[in-house]
DNA sequence: TTACTTTTGAAGGTCTCCATAATTAGTAAC
DNA sequence: GTTACTAATTATGGAGACCTTCAAAAGTAA
């Protein structure tokens, strides 16, 4: 059964007052008492009640009132979403990001650090180092004030922050990320799998905004799933959820050989670089490359089918690098999908581009205050970094 | 984001007190007010207080108090599990089942009553209608004393409570059931897949009590799945989840014909009978019925291997039918599993018998009362049947 | 009958909310 | 520049729900 919520005496319902002033402050322009009143359903000397309270706290604060307009003035009143800030880190193949955000999820300050592929684990984690770094001088903070971080990465991923399996980089394969980055910021540090962020990011700002059931694709040199469930990440008993790949009889492991295999690029291509060459040639009309295209989506729609199949999904999101070529990539896929499943979603592309995953980590990182600091059997403490 | 809970004046708190002393008191013996004062973390004046509010609507009950003990006798009140009721409704192939149960969840009237497998649209809904009243009649009560029914069927069931394909019965497919039975009964009547009821009914008395994510199959003359996760039903956005089956890939639908294609029945032997024969020469050691369960759990092992890379269960549950060979099912179930997963999940099999589909109907017609009687949004109003 | 234990009932106080009315600080019109 | 109008602020009184504390009541045990 669901948590009950316990009752208490009138300091709680206070707090509960507060939480919802909070609640209708968040992320909308200033708003004056009365039209606070309005919305919390509290009666005027109420909302300005609790509102002074927030004030002192540290939560609120006064901005200059609207010029204009009939009447005496009133006074308005913003939430002080600089109060604490959230980081997002993505830790790339070729790119490590670090966002700096607000509480109103507000991304301020981006950093972009080129890491070589071949980059071994200590020149890599020290990339991230100087990332955050950067990001937080930009940002004029230090990590003391940051609240919450999210860090996203390639691989498996346990409970405790640590990568438990990475396929992509085997050195990878054990750092322990939360502790590592927790040296530099305050707060609580989560790390989670590169693909579910993506897909937690769509599902924010994305072309997911409105669903509450999503298979999120990620196409790319790796390919990946994140499952997003009754508006929730769906992570799985032991953090292995979506890994459909690993069904030998769908084969999704073999997908982008198809790729690989295919002849017509320049010779000495880097076989990275030969995914662009056959979705170009096959935009062109090269038959050969369609026929490529169509083989890879028709193994990358067998896992999704058995996604969508599973969970009935409003909505599929094809995200990660192949998603630039959607416009050859995306009518084979549906063809495929829609000839094995019962009901067939949508099928959309992703328009985050590279910084998905990284507004991801800043989403999770802030669901995850969300979560302690303005729940509502806590209420709202004051504005202080949570402790870890 | 979560649905923020509302602030308000006093009335409110008083709400959510009142809430809080009927979690306390629902599902156990009759308590004290000092007991409850100490469970709610109320005072005891409060307690009193709204212990007599809760009195007065009829939610709560004062029993005689317990003999013996020192000081006074203290006054004890009991929540009135009686006050409403549920029904659960099973239509199977064989056996219209309807359980009568109290607010409390439990189970006290059972109706069972046969129905030939062959049985058209009418004669089935008929005798649906006779155990309905049957049981009504049993426990004293009439339609208007019950606040929900939950029917199962088995199917595909859209969110009206419409059968809207049914590839058991074809007569089946169109029959509004949540109308048909809301002739009979008051409250919400909801319709939902049978296989669906029985995974909610192994969270709420089976073996997957303590799971949060379960994947629960229906093995028996027909194959289906119900998926719990975050210990709530998944349906999918058009209740089309966990249909596997369809993937022509994983062959589940052809499962059941390695059992048919077995010989070593009398013969003569009716195809539904089958499977019994099956299972039981295998137990003696048979070497080709042996291979026939073999065939047979690889192919239901397929459709699970991919729910459980999907979801990363904490928990299989196999029931239905053939769950009472599961000595000789559930080892090269496990093993066949056990080859495709990348974290393995505990495989248990379903204790609660037949009556798993009608036990899942009651839980979720108990679900359904707690979202809108007790629900922390409105509050505890007077005991009444809900509006429809 | 007395001592002890525990619940009950009553009193007084505090907090938070609400409704209402008086005051204040602006704009608009003359 | 004064006056009318508008809308926010401030002040007041009252109600509801909670808390703590203490005396009275109703049992058991010696």
């Amino acid at each position: 059964m669901t948590e009950q919520l316990a009752g208490g005496d009138l300091s709680r319902l206070r707090q509960l007052n507060a939480l919802a002033v909070v609640h209708v402050l968040r992320g909308r322009p200033a708003l004056t008492l009365t039209e606070l009143s309005r919305d919390t359903g509290l009666s005027r000397p109420s909302t300005e009640d609790v509102v002074l309270q927030l004030q002192n706290q540290g939560w609120l604060e006064e901005v200059q009132p609207a010029a204009g307009g009939m009447g005496r003035p009133a006074r308005r009143y913003r939430f002080r979403s600089d109060a604490g800030w959230v980081l997002g880190v993505d830790i790339g193949g070729h790119t490590i990001r670090v966002l700096a955000a607000d509480l109103d999820g507000e991304v301020r300050h981006t950093v972009r650090t080129p890491v070589a592929i071949t980059a071994g684990r200590a020149e890599r984690l020290g990339a991230v180092d100087a990332a955050v770094a950067e990001c937080l001088a930009a940002a004029g903070l230090t990590g003391a004030d940051i609240w919450a971080t999210t860090v996203g990465t390639s691989g498996l991923v346990d409970a405790a922050g640590r990568v438990v399996l990475s396929v992509a980089f085997p050195e990878w394969t054990g750092v322990h990320l939360a502790q590592h980055v927790g040296r530099l910021v305050g707060g609580t540090v989560l790390v989670e799998n590169d693909s579910r962020l993506a897909a937690l990011a769509e599902t924010w700002r994305g072309v997911a905004r409105y669903a509450q059931h999503v298979v999120y694709l990620l196409a790319g040199l790796r390919t990946g799933t994140g499952l997003i469930i009754d508006g929730k990440l769906h992570r799985g008993f032991a953090q292995a959820a979506g890994e459909i790949g690993a069904l030998p009889e769908l084969g999704w492991i073999r997908a982008q050989e198809h790729l690989r295999s295919w002849t017509g690029a320049p010779a000495g291509t880097d076989p990275d670089d030969l995914a662009g060459y056959v979705f170009a040639s096959a935009r062109e009309g090269d038959r050969k490359a369609v026929a490529v295209v169509r083989r890879y989506a028709k193994e990358l729609a067998l896992g999704a089918s058995a996604l969508v199949l599973a969970l009935d999904p409003q909505l599929v999101v094809l995200g990660g690098g192949f998603s630039r070529s959607a416009d050859v990539l995306l009518d084979p896929l549906r063809r495929e999908i829609e000839k094995r499943c019962v009901r067939i979603p949508e099928i959309l592309t992703s328009t985050l581009g590279d910084e998905s995953v990284a507004l991801g980590a800043v989403k999770l990182s802030l669901e995850h205050l969300q979560e302690h600091l303005f729940d509502v059997r806590t209420g709202v403490a004051a504005p202080l970094r949570p402790a870890r």
